[in-house]
DNA sequence: TTTGAGCATGTTCGCGTTAACACGAAGCCT
DNA sequence: AGGCTTCGTGTTAACGCGAACATGCTCAAA
């Protein structure tokens, strides 16, 4: 093989496999009649090149359609302004809502992210996400998953990179932001109470999930601040399914009027079980969710939520990372962002005890 | 050679502002005895070295903590085994499962993802995303954006970057993948016939998307065809409350006995509506919707609707990227995805008219 | 006039990696 | 034995960029 080459045109894209490449600056600096490096300082958007020289520059680059070659540029600064983010499958709709103002926040910081999706939540496939991501070109590392997982996951992150954890308040290593569960919690039991519901109950997230066991937490002081039974939680997954499967059971005991299910989900499900079974909501039994997702408002009843701000807690991982891959601020942080109860019609006053 | 021996630990984390770098394949080569190149073939893993001098690298990387360069790799060999995602904020259901599907499909071809995120849905915005993306070292590029924002864009993507779109019929010069729209339409409209309806109503998605003039045109094709009257179109917005407001005007109409929502969020609006107007689902009507969100089967009643096959449109776009990207094909395909019907709670005969 | 400060621009070099080639030591054929 | 391939390994160069330094020019102060 080898061809000899000798038509030696810079194109660059032969026939054979051979890459083709766009312009480099040494292509847009012979067209524009000036150094590569004045390029680059015009590239770079500097201020101490001749406007004269800057837009024959521009012009160059236009012509050839000239783009900076980002790995060189990464090579030889060291960084690579990309943010990875670690999460499982995009299933849960807190996860996405912060995923995407973590992804505009970082745009706007002028950073880009790489997605490093874990599809499956084992301990196995956290670590193959890790070890993966000593691979990527990333400067700093957004984690969006179950605290013990990273915990369990002996796989330990490059030591040098800065990480920011999400949704998941483990008391460690990283600087973690997080809705304030525990405050949520409260908001919601509060909220039942004080309509003169004697007790409330309780279908959880799983075991696994820190969120789920902090408003479960909160839920159960709650109770007990205010001097109530303590009825048994009813344990679900997150899924509509659950909510439905704990509704089937709720619905048997006349006792119950006032249920809090930890996420919309669950509380759709829940509502859709008492339906069947004939029991009015709120007239006989009140429902709170957790999230306010954007369907909520559309459930029947339209639900009565916790609203997270995903918003902000994407804002504030972002802006904690960044300040740490500048080598700012380095201390582990806890953030809580506040939430805020959203009245709708899924809950009202106990009714009379028959 | 001549190491300056003196001071010159090369450890790179000077207390300046020295940027910290990582151990570079000469570090580990020096460890292990080795050249660089040795650690080359061992890291891109090569067969063609020694078992011996594998294990003495492989040794020297663990005890050093190498982690490849990527930038490096990607200078030298002119590919980032990168995509680009350009969509915009995650709110759709179905961009969501698609993105996620596309995450995983590429993974798996050893492909990383870059989100590339439009806040807002106007041309300038896009056209930034696209100015962002030149400036980005991806290999090729997935779109998952309303098709006639990418024609009225006058900005044009760096005309080697290899492109698929997702989700939106364009019939131009890139390959699409995409659901079959109009395919799952005719199957919710013609379930509904069978079901001895005169006809169907529709509540279609806004005209700014294709995918919704695609369902509308399928439906409004399908009642044509069985010689049926068109009824109006309602034009919504994908949103629960524009799903609502249909309801509304549609539980005014006594003829109505079969609606066809362009998506499920409307479906749930609807239903509200309809509970609210004490019309009953599916005894009075008859509902079925669009996507099969995970919540869908939870909705009171539970909903009739279109299955998309997300995961297939996700792993065909990364597909076709791939093949594009290694110069495998180039045509401009398309290809859809079928749906399937699952028949559920909220359809059922029509009733008996009065 | 001399000196030097300020500025636009050019030149050199190395970031970490891998393709291409070079080389010596085997093993296998005539 | 001589020539051939195969195999493990080393050497060199180049990918595109930008920091650091060098150059030459202009203008103001001494």
């Amino acid at each position: 093989m080898a061809p000899p080459s000798q038509g030696s045109d810079s194109q660059g894209s032969d026939s054979a496999g051979r890459r083709r490449r766009g312009p480099s600056m040494a292509d847009v600096a012979r067209e524009a009649g000036v150094s590569s490096q004045t390029v680059s300082r015009v590239s770079t958007g500097r201020t101490n090149v001749d406007d004269d020289t800057r837009s024959r520059v521009l012009a160059a680059m236009r012509k050839l359609g000239y783009r900076p070659n980002s790995a060189a540029r990464a090579l030889r600064s060291g960084q690579f302004r990309n943010i990875g983010i670690i999460m499982f499958t995009l299933s849960s709709f807190g996860n996405i809502r912060t995923l995407d103002s973590i992804a505009i926040a970082a745009a706007n910081a002028g950073y880009s992210i790489t997605l490093i999706p874990v599809p499956h939540p084992t301990q196995g496939e956290v670590s193959i996400a890790f070890t993966r991501l000593g691979e990527q070109a990333v400067d700093g590392v957004i984690i969006i998953i179950e605290a013990h997982l990273i915990d369990e996951a002996d796989i330990e992150l490059p030591a040098e990179l800065p990480v920011v954890v999400v949704d998941s308040s483990l008391d460690s290593r990283y600087p973690v932001v997080d809705t304030d569960q525990a405050q949520g919690a409260r908001l919601a039991t509060e909220h039942l109470l004080n309509l003169g519901h004697r007790t409330v109950w309780h279908i959880s997230g799983p075991a696994s999930s820190y969120s789920a066991e902090r408003r479960r937490e909160s839920w159960s002081r709650t109770l007990l601040a205010a001097g109530r039974d303590q009825p048994p939680v009813i344990e679900g997954d997150w899924s509509t399914d659950a909510g439905y499967r704990g509704g089937l059971i709720l619905s048997e005991n006349p006792d119950v009027t006032a249920v809090f299910a930890a996420n919309d989900q669950m509380a759709l499900g829940l509502l859709r079980a008492l339906h069947e079974c004939g029991r009015s909501v709120p007239g006989q039994i009140s429902v709170v969710g957790f999230d306010d997702m954007q369907e909520s408002s559309s459930f029947w009843p339209p639900l009565t939520t916790v609203h997270q701000e995903f918003d902000e807690v994407g804002r504030h991982s972002v802006d904690l990372l960044v300040r740490a891959i500048k080598q700012e601020a380095t201390e582990a942080t806890t953030l809580l962002v506040p939430t805020r109860l959203v009245v709708r019609a899924s809950t009202g006053p106990a009714p009379q005890s028959t």
